[in-house]
DNA sequence: AATCTCGTGGCAACCGTTTGCCATCATTTG
DNA sequence: CAAATGATGGCAAACGGTTGCCACGAGATT
């Protein structure tokens, strides 16, 4: 029926209750600027008027924009999904907008878009990202930044920590009995990967196992089936594979090709994405708490937006814990065939 | 090294060629009114300073913020997952920012949302909403919006017809000799599912064949463990799930009763969402073309915008087709065992 | 040759809010 | 009682663009 209305402003108010345009400003964001019996004149008024302050306008002086950028490398990949709802929840809490950014797995468009919305943005969060050490440091001179995943210098980051994982991994598949690990490598530029890698011959190390490489594939479902079709060559026992969603690949691969799981093959995963407890066999996995890494790079982030930059009060990097969550995807050593 | 460099504006440009601000302004948004030869300078210059035009100013007067909020009613629920990337796509390409917002299922989380962001956005798209259809309405007269799945008149939308795929499964199902059929029932205030049960019982009505509803279940895994109960209570021996999401909850409830699908029930869901090809065993289920969905709802919600609704040209429902994708959950009906 | 057009660029107001500075008045202090 | 102090509110200038209106000059028209 009616005409899309002109929004009320804050000179409305003011004009409703005879004061200047800045005091309701002061009113409504400086509370103790304003003497009390003013302030409840406006805030009624403006409870009254249905004003909504404008976010734009807003921005326009004070530079903040009350929205967080938060970038994965690919939406579809349902590990950024426990981190989106994360960074999500505690954004909405903190009365933040989340701008959600896909950068499509490449460096270039990540630059790109950050530096295009950088005026719009007041930080951003970081979860797997694809560029150097060095643009990451510039781009962290340019806007707030909260890495997942990804450790800088002088950039503060939420480290997930699969490395340690990694290490129970190895143990229990040694107390299977597996002599023989396969380590299924994913991207090659990839920090986590590099960081489980070296987790894992670590680990193997100490348990006088052997440990060798295969890959580096892309974290995908595609991928597995190359990833499995390299680790069977390799006539291993056991493998741990960069991600759940390669190594849900792989299985779909292995079924095909009569490799029974974990009959001749045992598979440990890593992150414990959706899916991973209903694939088949369910897989055993590292237990990334992912939701929790996404809240933790907000309050992070937002802790620093307030205070200006404490040096040190403001932790540069948390490092979450992961365990190993036994499902199906492992069992004991076969016993060799005699040759 | 160098300190937080206030950004370059149209001033900026301004002075560096010797025009005003408004020609710097014109020449870069309204390529025609302004000599070719100066706008070239003030593109070189605009180039050479590496400007970025400030969104929240721009905002302030044209009242377009390039941006347009997606609201899904979980952003967990792997379904939003492919809309979420449909609408990502498209708005990058249109050069729109998008604002994902997570209505937790509240229709009154849904409604203020939208409402005090409506100054920031220029659109909006809902996906599931649980809007009543009056606020809905309302909510239109307020800002341009599109609803997926959902049909309101006066609203835009793009619908996924799931029902016309119904009819396929309960076509798939008769062939295979099922007679006694189980839909299991989504939430009750969520209209595909209303659609969707409609369209199973004209479908099983021209086949001749029973068809009963249990439920309502949330569109979720762990309800499927009820769902699973519910329906084997039935003995019935195929059933329709409201959603994948429920269907896989359900198979696991299945595989721990000892149930065999599809030797002693068979199960189609809908959506194929990620994940419904490698759980145990794979979902036959309704592919809906979900990405295509959000696609189309960004280039409904954007034709809008361009031209000022020119009352036909822009087309008011869309309709998806959807078809079956058979995989291991459905077969042959069970022999009824001599009672 | 005088006028009419049109293309081009500048001026200045405006979008809604914030904020530095000043004026006012009441209260406290010496 | 005069002066200093502090609390409170108004004025006006930003913030970075956009846009209506006007002015100027060149080419076209009569």
């Amino acid at each position: 029926m009616q005409e899309r209305t002109r929004p009320v402003t804050i000179n409305d108010i003011a004009a409703a209750t005879g004061v200047a345009a800045s005091t309701v400003s002061r009113a409504l964001t400086k509370p103790g600027r304003v003497s009390a019996a003013t302030r409840e004149r406006i805030e009624a008024a403006a409870r009254e008027l249905n004003y909504i302050p404008n976010t734009q306008a807003r921005a326009l002086t004070s530079g903040h924009t009350q929205t967080i950028a938060v970038l994965v490398s690919d939406v579809t990949n349902p590990f950024y999904f426990g981190i989106i709802r994360g960074t999500h929840q505690a954004l909405k809490a903190a009365g933040y907008a989340q701008l959600l950014i896909d950068s499509e797995d490449s460096a270039e468009v990540e630059t790109q878009m950050l530096h295009r919305m950088r005026q719009s943005l007041d930080g951003a969060i970081l979860a797997a990202s694809r560029l150097p050490e060095r643009a990451l440091s510039l781009l962290a001179a340019e806007i707030p930044l909260v890495t997942i995943n990804r450790n800088v210098r002088g950039v503060q980051s939420v480290m997930i920590d699969t490395p340690n994982g990694i290490a129970q991994a190895v143990e229990h598949l040694a107390s299977l009995g597996h002599h023989d690990l396969i380590y299924v490598s994913g991207p090659e530029r990839s920090w986590p990967n590099e960081a489980r890698w070296r987790a894992m011959r670590t680990a193997a190390a100490k348990h006088g196992l052997q440990v060798r490489r295969v890959g580096p594939f892309a974290g995908s479902r595609p991928s597995g089936t190359a990833a499995a079709d390299a680790v069977v060559n390799t006539r291993a026992t056991a493998c741990v594979v960069f991600n759940d969603l390669l190594a849900i690949g792989m299985l779909s691969r292995l079924a095909e090709r009569g490799v029974r799981v974990p009959g001749d093959l045992s598979i440990v995963g890593c992150d414990d994405i959706f899916g991973a407890d209903f694939c088949h066999p369910p897989l055993t996995t590292l237990t990334a708490p992912i939701g929790q890494a996404g809240r933790v790079a907000v309050a992070m982030l937002l802790s620093r937006l307030k205070g200006p930059t404490p040096p040190d009060a403001v932790r540069r990097t948390v490092v979450l814990p992961t365990h190993l969550t036994v499902r199906e995807s492992t069992g004991p050593a076969p016993i060799p065939a005699p040759s």
